[in-house]
DNA sequence: CGATATATAAACATCG
DNA sequence: ACGATGTTTATATATC
């Protein structure tokens, strides 16, 4: 499984399709998803600390391989007549801890099993945020043990050149010295090849839409990396690479060519597969060792797991070009991509992608690390035992809050905050095909939301569900009325409704019937939602005081959240201003809106920050939390009590297959300018079509 | 434990 | 007859 996935994330969505053998989906679709919407995710390290990384996992490289070579020899001297053969069989034993160069302290955490994440899911034990930020872990993970597998079989292949290297010395029985000589040159060779590889991985992670790259920022990262290797070599290709020159050679070194793509067919093989010695792995061509050959597996097999072939097309980074079975894909891949300078580049861009994403990975962690301290901590407390005094304050804010914006708000999102960059929601797309055989649970988060999470997570969360099937959450009714409150004339029919539920839920794209019952139901059982005959037929509008009138549902167990609500000013500001512009950043709606957002409307990640629509669900669900605060907390105004938001819908049982979304109402336009895939721009209807195959 | 809220399922009605 | 739309009832679960 994690030589499935890690090769997934790896490189191509198409082969995470394809690849879906019972292996993560979870990456799988959140690659996928990445890459259908072609955004990049944000990689919030600065350059320097990449520059610093990228060099010290450089110079680790080195050292390690420079120790390997140390050892190699000095075992070779020891048993010269030994070692008659090219293969190493043994080497892995003699030497485990060189094995992995790269990033091994990152490795500790293990690979959230799908079904493990499924329950974490179902039991929305973590926040949407959380989840986000698990995924994003994971997925980095199947990369680092994809990268481990890379480097053994990198370093393999050194020893092999090496012991290669030695014997032929040795027939003419030269002085060692010239051994050594010739060692170094190998073991340069060694290392381009590995930066060349590592580049490969990155650059088809960044076309994965997984990491954003700038276009001047490739070369920071990547001159420490060559500093006290190649420096020259490596900047010259680097420079190739930026130039995009497309000169496509021909496949002169066809093995070599084949070399690449394997090698991430080797990561994506079962780690056994992976650590063999790839006959054509050698670009220098020195290795003759024959391995069993890939060849040789069935073809089906291939298409389903080479990572560079998916869906018929060749997914080489930027190629797409179309091959009919397999063996085309291959002949393809030996002439187009063969060893040159470009696919070299290319590699080497790959192999960046992937040391950002280490780097995400290892922020990532210890961003978890943090939570967990801090959960653990907290579970312990309060956390079960709700705090009727902070949620006292909280009230009282929240009413000044709801004060200092009109109930009515659901103003149109005016506000597509910008920037509107190629953000990305991302990796953390969930899919549901591991979900499909989830029960029907039906249960409440109350207390399940009190994490705090940083402005950053919610940031990233922002479409979470619009791409993770997850559920939502929010009960019916407050969806619906969302939906409702954001269209231009507050009210929609029937049919626009599902159209916003399944436009803004990944969840909602599956089981229609049952949501769409549901929603039914909802609106004919609850007195807030009225239904008016219009010219072309009905639409459903919202009472809001009657909404409100519903009966509080306490704030349980957000110690958090309240504690949050007070001293969130932080970051309240810029979450405001990033999601509405036109309410006052510090008032206490802010803070409400902070607190709101950290504990039950993920919707909003940086990706969408633009998103006017997710900008009203948020006002919206921050203008039911309030109304709800106020009745719970004036004994006042509305004998009955508003429904706290907070409710939670939950996981349902998953058994169809998402459809894409369908946009049609105008107001909603707004709402999928730029992150929306495009996907969502066909009049689709969810129905339930058991289809369980995912969609690419 | 009972009341309430919500989710889910399903029967049934109405209408185009 | 059929599907979309509504309404209603029943049941399960969670929360208060």
């Amino acid at each position: 499984m994690m030589q499935e996935s890690g090769t997934e994330t790896k490189s191509n969505g198409s082969a995470i399709q394809n690849g879906a053998s019972g292996g993560n989906h979870l990456l799988e679709c959140s690659l996928r998803e990445v890459r259908s919407n072609g955004e990049t995710p944000s990689v919030e390290i600065g350059a320097a600390d990449l520059a610093h990384l990228q060099q010290q996992q450089a110079l680790q490289v080195a050292r390690q391989l420079l120790l390997q070579q140390q050892q190699q020899q000095q075992q070779q001297q020891q048993q010269q007549q030994q070692v008659s053969g090219l293969k190493s069989p043994k080497r892995n034993d003699k030497q485990p801890a060189l094995q992995v160069p790269v990033s091994v302290a990152m490795m500790t955490p293990q690979v959230i099993t799908p079904q493990q994440m499924q329950q974490i899911l179902q039991q929305q034990v973590l926040t949407p945020q959380q989840l986000q930020v698990l995924l994003q872990q994971q997925q980095a993970l199947m990369l680092q043990q994809q990268l481990q597998e890379f480097y053994k079989k990198q370093q393999e292949q050194l020893q092999l050149q090496l012991l290669q290297q030695q014997h032929a010395g040795k027939q003419p029985k030269e002085p060692q010295q010239q051994q050594v000589a010739t060692q170094q040159l190998a073991f340069q060779q060694q290392l381009l090849q590995m930066q060349q590889l590592q580049q490969q991985h990155l650059l088809s992670l960044q076309r994965q839409g997984l990491l954003t790259i700038q276009p001047g920022q490739p070369t920071l990262p990547l001159q420490p990396l060559a500093q006290g290797m190649i420096p020259t070599e490596l900047q010259q290709l680097w420079k190739e690479v930026t130039s995009s020159h497309t000169a496509e050679e021909a496949a002169s070194n066809n093995h070599s060519s084949l070399d690449l793509s394997t090698t991430c067919v080797s990561s994506s093989a079962p780690s056994k597969t992976s650590l063999i010695i790839n006959p054509h792995a050698s670009t220098n061509g020195q290795l003759s060792v024959h391995t069993p050959k890939r060849e040789s597996l069935s073809h089906e097999e291939h298409s389903h797991s080479h990572p560079l072939y998916g869906h018929g097309v060749c997914k080489w980074p930027g190629c797409e070009a179309v091959c009919e079975d397999f063996q085309s894909f291959l002949k393809h891949l030996n002439s187009e991509h063969a060893l040159d300078d470009r696919s070299t580049a290319q590699c080497r861009v790959q192999m960046q992608v992937v040391q950002q994403l280490e780097l995400q990975l290892a922020k990532d962690k210890e961003r978890l690390q943090a939570m967990m301290t801090h959960l653990h901590v907290k579970s312990t407390e309060p956390k079960a035992t709700p705090q009727p005094l902070n949620l006292v304050s909280s009230v009282t804010l929240s009413k000044t809050a709801s004060e200092a914006s009109p109930q009515s708000l659901p103003h149109t999102p005016t506000t597509p905050t910008a920037p509107i960059t190629p953000v990305t929601q991302g990796p953390s797309v969930i899919t549901t095909t591991s979900m499909h055989n989830v029960g029907p649970i039906r249960r409440r988060y109350s207390d399940k939301y009190n994490v705090p999470i940083s402005s950053a997570d919610i940031a990233q969360n922002q479409e979470f569900y619009k791409n993770a099937e997850v559920r939502p959450p929010f009960t019916y009714a407050s969806l619906i009325r969302q939906a409702i409150l954001e269209s231009p004339e507050k009210q929609l029919t029937l049919n626009e409704i599902y159209n916003w539920f399944t436009r803004m839920f990944a969840y909602f794209r599956r089981n229609a019937a049952t949501w769409k019952n549901a929603v039914r139901h909802n609106l004919s059982l609850h007195k807030c939602f009225v239904r008016v005959e219009n010219v072309k037929g009905a639409v459903w509008t919202v009472d809001e005081l009657e909404f409100q009138k519903r009966r509080p549902q306490k704030i349980s167990g957000n110690p958090s959240l309240i504690k949050n609500i007070q001293t969130s000013h932080t970051y309240c500001t810029p979450l405001n201003a990033a999601l509405q512009g036109e309410e006052a950043a510090l008032s206490p709606l802010c803070l409400w809106k902070a607190s709101m957002a950290e504990n039950s409307i993920p919707l909003y990640t940086t990706a969408s920050m633009g998103n006017p629509t997710l900008g009203n669900l948020a006002s919206a669900m921050r203008e039911e939390l309030n109304g709800a605060m106020e009745h719970t907390n004036s004994n006042g105004s509305d004998s009955s009590p508003g429904r706290s938001p907070m409710q939670a819908m939950h996981p349902v049982h998953v058994k169809e297959e998402p459809l894409d979304p369908d946009e049609n109402e105008g107001p909603l336009s707004l709402v999928t300018t730029a992150n929306h895939s495009p996907d969502f721009d066909h009049d689709r209807d969810y129905e339930d079509e058991p289809v369980n195959e995912d969609i690419e």
